[in-house]
DNA sequence: TCGCAGTTGGTGTT
DNA sequence: AACACCAACTGCGA
């Protein structure tokens, strides 16, 4: 192993062999290669306090799609002469001691702009350096580089959509032919004294067997997220023709969008790929749909979420983050876990949440439904607990994309129309009248007749017997009253925003308690007047 | 200061 | 399906 030189590639996220800047590099002039990921406990071991399976950062959901794209990328590896080094315990630590045991020239690791990682990083390239190590970090997991995009824009993130759009313009590399494939790839060096495995199975993590019905749907993976790629890409006109409002959020058979979201997370998917098959679409296609509503609007808004992530501090608070508005969202425990647990008693809402935890997805649209549903539509709680679950459960889940959509929906920042708020009864109704969305993901719903289904507590009681679900007993009542529960979030978003335009931007923690204590003091009466009024009636 | 645009609301009418 | 209307926000650029 010190007869020539060495390189370790580290997959963090990157998890494919076509358009990978990182490992192309690493193999080349290289003698040895060392293909590695690391599995942290903190993100993949079991925990029993957590709400539901999982660890205490991932739903098994994302966990069991992570191990499947390992065990893929492995396989991958395999047929080019190499293989994937499993090591286990703190990324930072585990890669220092690889470097001083490993014979190293080469530390090759995609970049990435999440905070944990730009932390993460700083330890490790600063052990690098210092070894004489040369560090090859390459931006691929996005069309654009958001530092530079930040650059352009004279040092702060553009805000809007549309401006992104325009100073981002094409993307550098459109001309130069992407890397599809690797011939063969350097043998495994020696690994000493640094215990490797191979990937693990969920049960060797510590977890139990899944229920059937528990699992998601989608499988993780570099093979998968291509096949799943061409399938979208050979319908040339539904690609053409895509736009991302009008697709059906109730769809779950053939769902409306491409659910290529996951793959793009852990980059089982190039985005930069993707984008170049969308480009080829469109030449040869008469009309085509343009962003922001069109496939590549939706590639550009996963740049524009990444690159004001990048740049705005705190983004993933509302403290102390100042594109954000200040908000004196409510710390209710009670309505939080109705929402969570799916048991708000509006079956759209439920099913949605059902969803979330089953497949670990959900349309795009069913996401707002539910995030407006939770924040200023009808509970009033805070955006960022929201924010945790969705975290959580999502396989799809994604530090920047996640934060921003957040932001969005809660009327936080970017978005600000709060009286446009989801019906949590008729939004669904107008595309699954029937309620079959509900019926699949709340069977104790499924007899309920569609005249009730979105609003199951106004079924007389003999069609509740009927349909073998009492309202009360085997199905919740609503936690709110929507009609009056939207109403005072309007009210209290208004007061919000006039506190937010007074003060701009230097809301203080007084004025948002004392502005919380107001509210409440004038509006719990009445809300628990008209709900008692309206169930009981 | 003003007018306008903003990925995806709800309701009611034609 | 397409449109007006509701009630009305902010940020941006002229």
């Amino acid at each position: 192993m010190s007869s020539g030189s060495g390189s370790l590639m580290w997959f963090r996220k990157g998890l494919r062999i076509h358009d990978n800047p990182a490992l192309e590099h690493a193999s080349k002039a290289s003698n040895f290669l060392y293909p590695v990921f690391v599995i942290d406990p903190h993100y993949m071991k079991p925990d029993p306090t957590a709400l539901s399976p999982g660890s205490s950062k991932a739903g098994l959901n994302r966990i069991r799609f992570l191990l499947q794209s390992l065990v893929d990328l492995d396989l991958s590896l395999k047929k080019l002469g190499s293989r994937l080094l499993v090591l286990k315990g703190d990324p930072s630590e585990v890669i220092v001691r690889c470097l001083k045991e490993w014979d190293v020239k080469k530390l090759c690791f995609e970049y990435d702009t999440e905070p944990y990682y730009q932390a993460l990083d700083v330890k490790v390239k600063g052990f690098a350096s210092a070894a004489g190590i040369e560090v090859f970090s390459p931006v691929s997991h996005t069309l654009f580089n958001p530092a530079e995009i930040i650059q352009k824009n004279g040092g702060r993130p553009p805000l809007s959509y549309q401006s992104f759009v325009k100073l981002a313009g094409e993307p550098s590399w459109i001309s130069t032919p992407l890397s599809m494939t690797l011939s063969s790839l350097p043998p495994v060096g020696n690994v000493a004294n640094c215990e490797v495995s191979e990937v693990p199975t969920v049960e060797e993590l510590g977890y139990e067997e899944a229920q059937q019905g528990e699992f998601s749907p989608f499988r993780g993976g570099e093979s998968e997220a291509l096949k799943r790629l061409r399938q979208s890409i050979e319908k040339k006109e539904w690609v053409a023709n895509f736009e991302k409002p009008k697709g059906d959020p109730s769809a779950f058979l053939k769902p409306a969008t491409t659910v290529l979201s996951p793959y793009l997370k852990f980059g089982c998917l190039s985005s930069r790929y993707f984008y170049t098959c969308l480009q080829d679409v469109q030449k040869n296609v008469k009309r085509h749909t343009l962003p922001p509503v069109s496939l590549a609007g939706q590639l550009l808004w996963r740049e524009f979420f990444y690159t004001v992530a990048f740049g705005t501090p705190n983004f993933d608070q509302m403290r102390g983050n100042k594109i954000c508005k200040q908000i004196p969202w409510n710390d209710d425990d009670k309505l939080l876990a109705a929402w969570r647990e799916a048991r708000t008693g509006y079956p759209w809402i439920d099913a949605i949440m059902t969803q979330l935890r089953k497949w670990g997805w959900m349309h795009h649209l069913a996401r707002h439904s539910v995030a407006c549903f939770l924040t200023r539509g009808d509970l009033f709680v805070h955006w960022e607990k929201g924010r945790d679950v969705f975290e959580r459960l999502l396989i799809d889940s994604d530090w920047a994309i996640n934060n921003g959509n957040w932001l969005w929906l809660s009327c936080s920042s970017f978005f600000y129309q709060y009286n446009r708020i989801y019906s949590p009864i008729s939004f669904g109704k107008k595309y699954d009248p029937n309620g079959d969305y509900i019926r699949q993901f709340l069977p104790v719903l499924k007899d309920m007749p569609k005249e009730y289904i979105y609003e199951p507590w106004t079924a007389p009681l003999s069609i509740q017997n009927k349909a073998k679900c009492i309202i009360g007993r085997d199905y919740p009542k609503p936690v709110v009253y929507h009609d009056s529960a939207s109403k005072e979030c309007k009210k209290k978003m208004a007061e919000a925003y006039a506190l937010n335009r007074k003060l701009t931007s230097s809301v203080s923690e007084e004025d948002l308690i004392n502005l919380r204590r107001k509210l409440e003091e004038d509006q719990k009466p009445e809300v628990k007047n008209k709900r008692q009024r309206k169930l009981t009636g």
